[in-house]
DNA sequence: TTGAAAGCGCTAACAT
DNA sequence: ATGTTAGCGCTTTCAA
């Protein structure tokens, strides 16, 4: 017990006793057994994330963030993958909840009945990520996904483009995103066309290429593509190039997520910017004032999300 | 201890019995506890693995093959990030080994003397991956990054390039590729000039357009640019068309990694491909077979690489 | 096929 | 400031 203090609780041990278990610590090459302090203490210093697809560059800033600010207070992620369909989930659940992670931390909100069941059962913190939903399981941290898809068409509109078109990913959060932004275009007087696209998950310069080639074949008129990704619209503007085509002069493309090329593309990308660095510190800290058994703290944060107005749009 | 036999191995428990314990878990929610169960067996299902940034596209589909791979197994894997350098590495690694997982997964060769000590006393199985490094700690998964470089150079110079340059990010392999090139170049009879632009990890399209603007300035002959990344071969094209330059007539470009954007570029990208998947699959094999305490394996897979010709070079 | 006993390596709680 | 006791929830081992 006392070498368990001095190496956990140092400050209430004897400063020689501290010295001493230092010393048997290094001549052993002694590494605490984490398992069974968790079992223990009831506490893993485990925080489980969720995303759709660890191969989705898009959530690659927001767990590195999590990560970052989790790291320094001894917590460890562990990655379950969602594979962009809620088939699986409860049974990824289960796998986690196995571990008795101290928090769980979801891309989207957790949509089976049996996963939001079984979390709630296990009485663990859930923080749902990336979206404002209207029934949290328990603390959420997000922006407007519709939000995102209607600043798209104001922005387009407010810039005289009346030909929008829009290329989507068929996963969750871009299918808000597409619904906002028609619902906007719904509402114009008078009425606007809009067409568009759907390609599968995860988004791909390739598919952006291959949907924008498309629409230039349905719809000569269109002025206007918003994407649901910037690497889609990395697409967009490649494909653009290579017929000679003048962007923003003949078609302005506006992306999503202000993903790292997105400033030195040519030209460069007009995107809406989602902070995912911000998503995971917001999340780390409301894991965290949980843990110190806070006072129960504002469990529902909305970080928004802004249009970085650049060259292509 | 039946009901634990019920749920691990119900084939040597009566049907009737396994029934009742299944309507028992249904009716209280119960979710076995892993912490406890990997005390009590010593085997966690644990595996970590260390990149050396998440947020490098490079590795992400190593990164998911091996978690696929292993999930179907019960596996779960926990991330650690290096962050490119090999200062932490020790604490990395010693808090990881708290957790005592099953094994441990590393990118490239763990480089300090600390590290491997931790880990040989640790009894861990170890994989290092993506580099053929010639003293493993235990088991190995890689390529030879200096015969990528080699390859790279052959690959030019077989292609009536006499002025290549270089843009390598300053990381570990990156620079390991980068010496390849330039020690098959130094064999040339007569002698090639060569000029590198060294940019900081992680590789980016702009780091790569501002090398390349910066080699156009100073290497006016130059005729070809390998890139120790396919992002930033991107920002080279990128730049070239920008400015009207013809790619492959003007100057070839080579890029690394085959991302998932390489075939759909303007022109598609020459590429060297390592396939990061076939690397996951191994090392997850590796493991299964040690865990299965199957007589000692074939440690050392070299998984090889390819050229993928495409139009850039 | 089922059960009983012991223990994995820690920490909480309660002495001293 | 240090020590003692008990127990976290499982699995291993041995017994019936």
């Amino acid at each position: 017990m006392t070498a368990s203090r001095a190496l956990n609780t140092p400050e209430i041990v004897n400063p020689e006793m501290v010295e001493r278990v230092r010393r048997a610590v290094l001549e052993t090459g002694y590494v605490p057994n984490l398992l069974a302090g968790a079992l223990a203490s009831a506490r893993s210093l485990l925080i489980a994330v969720i995303v759709p697809s660890i191969a989705s560059t898009i959530y690659l800033e927001f767990v590195q963030a999590l990560r970052g600010a989790l790291a320094s207070k001894g917590y460890q992620v562990i990655l379950g993958e969602s594979d962009y369909t809620h088939q699986s989930e409860p049974v990824l659940l289960e796998a986690l909840i196995a571990r008795r992670p101290d928090a769980i931390v979801t891309v989207g909100a957790v949509r089976s009945a049996e996963g939001r069941k079984r979390l709630i059962a296990s009485e663990i913190p859930v923080i749902e990520t990336w979206d404002m939903t209207s029934e949290p399981i328990d603390m959420l941290v997000g922006f407007s996904q519709e939000g995102v898809g209607r600043a798209a068409a104001e922005f387009f509109l407010a810039g005289g483009r009346r030909h929008p078109a829009i290329i989507s990913a068929s996963d969750d959060r871009a299918a808000m995103r597409a619904e906002g932004f028609l619902s906007r275009l719904r509402d114009c007087q008078p009425a606007v066309n809009v067409r568009s696209v759907l390609i599968p998950a995860p988004s791909t310069l390739g598919a952006g290429r291959r949907a924008f080639v498309e629409l230039l074949d349905l719809y000569p008129k269109m002025d206007a593509v918003f994407c649901t990704s910037d690497m889609v619209a990395l697409g967009v503007l490649t494909e653009a190039k290579a017929r000679g085509m003048q962007i923003p002069a003949d078609v302005a493309v506006m992306g999503f997520g202000d993903l790292n090329f997105a400033c030195d593309t040519d030209p460069p990308l007009t995107t809406i910017r989602a902070d995912g660095k911000t998503i995971g510190h917001e999340a780390a800290r409301l894991i965290l004032e949980r843990a110190g058994h806070a006072p129960r703290v504002q469990t529902v944060v909305d970080v928004g999300f802004s249009i970085v107005r650049r060259q292509s749009a």
